[in-house]
DNA sequence: AGTTTAATGTTGTCTATACAAGTGGTATTA
DNA sequence: TAATACCACTTGTATAGACAACATTAAACT
């Protein structure tokens, strides 16, 4: 029932990375100080860093070392990082303008349906926000979270405006992976008020489902993204 | 220089994924079989799962086995399965056209340029394809492949039409991983023609850098996308 | 019959070790 | 000086084995 060892590290080392301690684009320590570290053998730290390799969180250079991921041009955002490392990482300045909530709310979106099992019962903790970059707004996002041990959640303000780093430090919930649809759609109405474009513009509409390291406990957030300006990229 | 086991393991499974060896949703041979098979140990064939795993071809099952990807309502295309496994994978009845091509083509289009390094003055494959889905156009691709070390690729036609196949059986070249940057943008004249859809409808644009077991053989696409029947799905 | 227990086969995690291969610096050599 | 050889350190690949956790089936026991 515990947590594997490499999962362990990999949220260790997640948080030094998203916390400033290891720098964007410095290099980690290497595999066999980390064993040290760890007391672990190099397999297990192997597969720790192969998953945060996965996670877009580092790159790994043979015969030289893991590095923090650089920055890039494009917002990395199909991959898992969330949006506040995203932006960190690419060098530009964001911000989040809370336009509603935090607040109870059940999961009554339509869209949700094919990606929720029998969870639709349940109450969930409801965000909308806009996120721009540069002070021209990139993307609404609509976040649903079961309310089911979290206590305090909603009365208390985001760790440095981070949920994913709120999750990890506050309520140890580590975000694993995702699924999500990716569609082209125009923009409604009131998407296209907050993102400052015209209406029936084509923005992005991302539909996701996070899993995170509680078991049966899962994020789900539907995103409309203006890519004018702002690519999203993604690698596998 | 001779490619790892664990790589060889990978594309031969892969090649009896595609080919219908293995049915899709039915099970792989156990790891320990597969460890009889290849003349491996347990870790070097769980890496070649891995590898599958990550390129969305199978699905593990812990104390079960590990199973051919089910089908999924929308097409895996963020993964990075080729559109003719996808097709197949999701039960529906896929054609391709092809517009233009195969001919021979300098890379002239801009959009690569941030992808490519230093091999803009080589000289591409280049097709243009159309392809459908339950005769409703989808998706409208332009494919580069560099003309290096293909003999005939250009007089014979496709492996039962598919790219990526052609390029594991006939040329041993395994397309292993991808990036790619994801827009939504207004349909030109062109591809709104192509898919049937109305003017500067919102369409998927995806720019995609694809590596592969050959170092330095890099394949590059541009796909215009129509979302509205058929999502793109993808996962971590 | 229905339930519990045991056995077996599967994937998941982890240890310990070894050698190959890429990188960068230092010492040696021509 | 300039090229070469060597060394130390890194990650990559692979072996061999062990136990844990999960799933399924068969056997044993009410």
């Amino acid at each position: 029932m515990k947590t594997p060892l490499y999962r362990q590290i990999q949220a260790n080392l997640k948080e030094k990375i998203t916390s400033g301690v290891y720098e964007e684009g410095g290099f980690l320590p290497s595999e066999n100080e980390l064993c040290g570290e760890f007391n672990a053998t190099r397999m297990t730290v192997r597969q720790a860093l192969n998953e945060l390799v996965k996670e877009g969180y580092i790159t790994r250079h043979h015969g030289k070392g893991s590095t923090v991921s650089a920055s890039r041009k494009s917002l990395g955002l199909l991959s898992l990082k969330g949006w506040t490392e995203v932006v960190i990482a690419s060098d530009r300045h964001g911000k989040t303008l809370i336009m509603e909530g935090p607040k109870i709310k059940k999961l009554e979106d339509a869209a949700f349906k094919p990606l929720i099992d029998a969870e639709s019962h349940q109450e969930f903790i409801f965000f909308k926000r806009l996120r721009s970059v540069e002070d021209s707004p990139v993307m609404v996002e609509q976040t649903y979270i079961p309310n089911e041990n979290l206590p305090n959640f909603i009365n208390e303000p985001l760790l440095e405006g981070s949920l994913f780093r709120t999750l990890l430090i506050k309520y140890q919930i580590d975000v694993q992976s995702m699924t999500q649809e990716v569609r082209a759609v125009a923009a409604d109405k009131e998407t296209a008020n907050l993102l400052k474009i015209k209406l029936k513009s084509p923005v992005l509409h991302l539909l996701r489902k996070y899993k995170t390291s509680i078991d049966g406990f899962f994020l789900y957030s539907s995103i409309y993204c203006n890519t004018e300006k702002f690519a999203i990229s993604s690698f596998n």
